[in-house]
Order: C-alpha cells, then sequence, then structure tokens
DNA sequence: GCAAATTTTGACCGATTGGACAAACGTTAG
DNA sequence: CTAACGTTTGTCCAATCGGTCAAAATTTGC
C-alpha cells in the first residue's frame, strides 16, 4: 500500500492549482455541463490534452472543487458555540455567513448549482456530515431557548433562514443589483444587508413600544 | 401586418403544452444547457423531430417558458397592498410566496437558474419591470414605516430577505430534507417554515419580556 | 370519400464535446 | 553529455448535440 495521497512535483502542485481556480470560474457561472474542458483550459492559460494531464477527468476537477468547498464552506456553523452570549452569537454567524457571500461567491453559486441538480454528487454528505453538524448546533441553540436567552421557534428553519438571507446576495447578486440600481447596489449594498439582517433577526418588524 | 399571435389548431395547443410542460421538468433540473431537445422530447411522449415541429428552436421552449414563469412569479408581490393592516400584509406576503414555493418548485428552480447563469435572457425585464415593481412596493412599505406601523428598517432589503427565504424552500428543497431527515422532512416541513418565518419577520429573535 | 393541409417519423448533417495517444519538448540527476 | 523522467502539444476519435429534410401517416374541410 503506497501512500493514498499521490506525491506531486512543484510544477504539479502549481498547475493543479491554476486550473482549480479557472474551474471555479467556469463552473460557478455556467454550471457543471455547461461548462467545457476547452473553456476551463483556456481561462487557465494551456492546452486541453494539457489539462487532462493534470485531472484525468472534467469531473475529477468538480470534485476536487467539492470538496475543498464543503470544507470551507461550513467553518462558519462550525464556529458557532455555546460560549459567549446567545444573540451576539447568532449575530456573528450571520456576519460570517454575510461575509463569505461577499467574499466567496463564486463558491456560494457552485455549491447551489450543485442543490438545484439534486446534489447528485455530495447528496451522501448532506445526509451525513451535514445534517449531524446542523443536528448538534440546533441542540445548542434550542439550549438557549430553554434557557430563555433568545425566543422559542425552530432550531433548524432559523439556521436555514441564516443560509437563505446570507447566500442570497452571492447567488442572486445580478437580481440585488439590477433591483437597486447603481446607486444603491454599488459597494455598499452589503453593509446595507448587513444592517438590514441584524435587525430582522434580532427585532423583527414588530414596532417599538 | 398579419396578426402577430399566430392561430394555432387544437392540436398544435395541446401539443405546444404538453412540450411546456415537459421542458419545466427537465429545464428545472437540469438548467438550460444541460438539458438536451432529446430528453425533453421523450418526456413529451414525441420524437425530437417532432417537438421541433412546435418549437423550431430549443431557445424558443426556454423563452416561451421564462416569460410564462415571470407573469406568475410576481403576482404574489403585485397583491401587496396599501390596505389593510401591514403586519398582516406582509405576513399573507410571505404566506403566498411560501406557498408557491410548496406548489411550483420547478418554476422556482428555473428562474434559480436563470439568475445563478447571470440573467442573460432576462436582464432587461429584471432592471425594467422588476426594478419599477420593487420600487413602488419599497414606497408603500416605507411609507408604513414613517407611520409608524411597522419597524424602520430597509425596504428593498427586506424584500429580498423574503424572497430569499421562501424560494430556499424549493430551490434547496434536497438539502433541507437531508438535513431535516425523515422525520421533520415530512410533508409538515412547509407549516414548519410558515410558523417559523413568521415568528421571525414579525418578532425576531430576541426573548420577551 | 377525397383532396388539401397538418402532423409525425426515420435518416441524415455539421458542430461540439470529452477524452486518447504518441510524438515532441523541457528538465534534471548522474 | 545523456538517459530518464516530467511536461506540452497536434492530431485524432467516438459520442452527443441542435437542427434539417423529404417522405409517410394522419387529420380536416368539403
Amino acid at each position: 500500500m503506497e501512500g493514498s495521497a499521490p506525491r506531486r512535483t512543484r510544477i504539479q502542485q502549481e498547475k493543479r492549482e491554476l486550473i482549480l481556480e479557472a474551474a471555479l470560474e467556469v463552473f460557478s457561472t455556467n454550471g457543471f455541463r455547461g461548462s467545457t474542458i476547452d473553456q476551463i483550459a483556456e481561462a487557465a492559460g494551456m492546452s486541453k490534452p494539457n489539462l487532462l494531464y493534470y485531472f484525468r477527468r472534467k469531473e475529477d476537477i468538480h470534485e476536487t472543487l467539492m470538496e475543498r468547498l464543503l470544507a470551507t464552506w461550513l467553518a462558519p456553523l462550525r464556529e458557532l458555540d455555546d460560549i459567549g452570549d446567545p444573540l451576539t452569537e447568532l449575530r456573528s454567524y450571520i456576519r460570517r455567513k454575510l461575509e463569505m457571500a461577499r467574499d466567496f461567491p463564486r463558491e456560494s453559486r457552485l455549491f447551489a448549482n450543485e442543490i438545484l441538480q439534486g446534489a447528485p454528487r455530495i447528496m451522501p454528505l448532506l445526509e451525513g456530515e451535514l445534517k449531524t453538524l446542523v443536528d448538534e448546533k440546533a441542540t445548542v441553540i434550542r439550549g438557549w431557548m430553554r434557557a430563555g436567552k433568545i425566543a422559542r421557534t425552530d432550531p433548524w428553519h432559523l439556521i436555514f433562514s441564516i443560509w437563505a438571507t446570507t447566500q442570497h446576495y452571492a447567488d442572486f447578486d445580478v437580481q440585488v443589483r439590477a433591483v437597486l440600481g447603481p446607486n444603491r447596489g454599488g459597494d455598499g449594498r452589503f453593509e446595507d444587508a448587513a444592517r438590514f439582517l441584524e435587525h430582522l433577526f434580532i427585532d423583527g418588524l414588530k414596532p417599538k413600544g
């Protein structure tokens, strides 16, 4: 049993990174089936056979991309901890997720594409690792509710709503900017969103007094 | 100048409907480029050349589908009116949107696919009709805020958050069910979601008292 | 019932696609 | 220098794709 991790030369390391970066760009805007190896090769500045020297199949690129993505994607949720004030903890989770939508929109869209198509390649992961993690955090949140630290609602749907509202600014960015127009849709839109989401999740819409 | 609407036989009416229904199914799960005419033809129970007799190009099917979609998709927002209690009005808008996610998930996914890919075919509509409608409703909502009927926040981002949270249950349905598991993820998930969203949007997470 | 119009099909085409392959090119260790 | 190894490319292939076309089958108007 040789090492299951293939040893790689310096050039292989670099070129593989180059390809993954290019593939992220192409896959996230065209979807898996909508993207061609030629497109990715051109974006990576190399010929198609050369690309196929580093990744034997188109699917291998996508698979590698998804593996990396999921690791970083769930990091904010993992950080959600039982230490500190619950409301503050949730607030900063929302803020972190929104920052990820701002800083890694391509990763978000890649993930959205995969789920939209029925998650054919990562279904086991959703039912396994992801479900376990969410269940775990739901228990933490439920604890806060029982302790009277936050209002009593459904912890799972709370997590869904945080995912939905934050990822919306990456996945539906085109629509958001089209609707907001050039003024409100400029660089400040993420700060506006952060302010709004904080208000929504903490206070809701009921008027004061 | 003959009538711009081509006159159609009974068979044409029926077959076109059949094709659009099949295309909705195929496009919404595979995206435009990921879907083939053969797939749609098979789903519609006819041969490829026969399908092409009714729609000359693959794009024509998609275009017809998008036109119909947008009309019904924005109906709930159009109904958002200045009559009646603001909080009730918003509550029922959220409920209607969630019902649409439940009853027309394929339409939601078709739209999501289009936006994800940069909305190449409906960008003018987003910047035109959609923006106008949202701006108009944002003004209504702003009026409610000034009148002290609901809390003061950003009306545009409020609308985004309603879209995001409700459509999430159509677009990310696979993930939602995977995370909730067989028990909580059954048919009751939409009622749980409705209850949660009402609580979130009205009261937020801050504990009572 | 029959001719005209409509609908359906099998066969076909050029373009694009994912991928194979061997030859050429470059690099590196002895 | 040179042999071994790693990298790059041009060429090719089979499969799939969107779409055409003429002929066959069916429906419709009279």
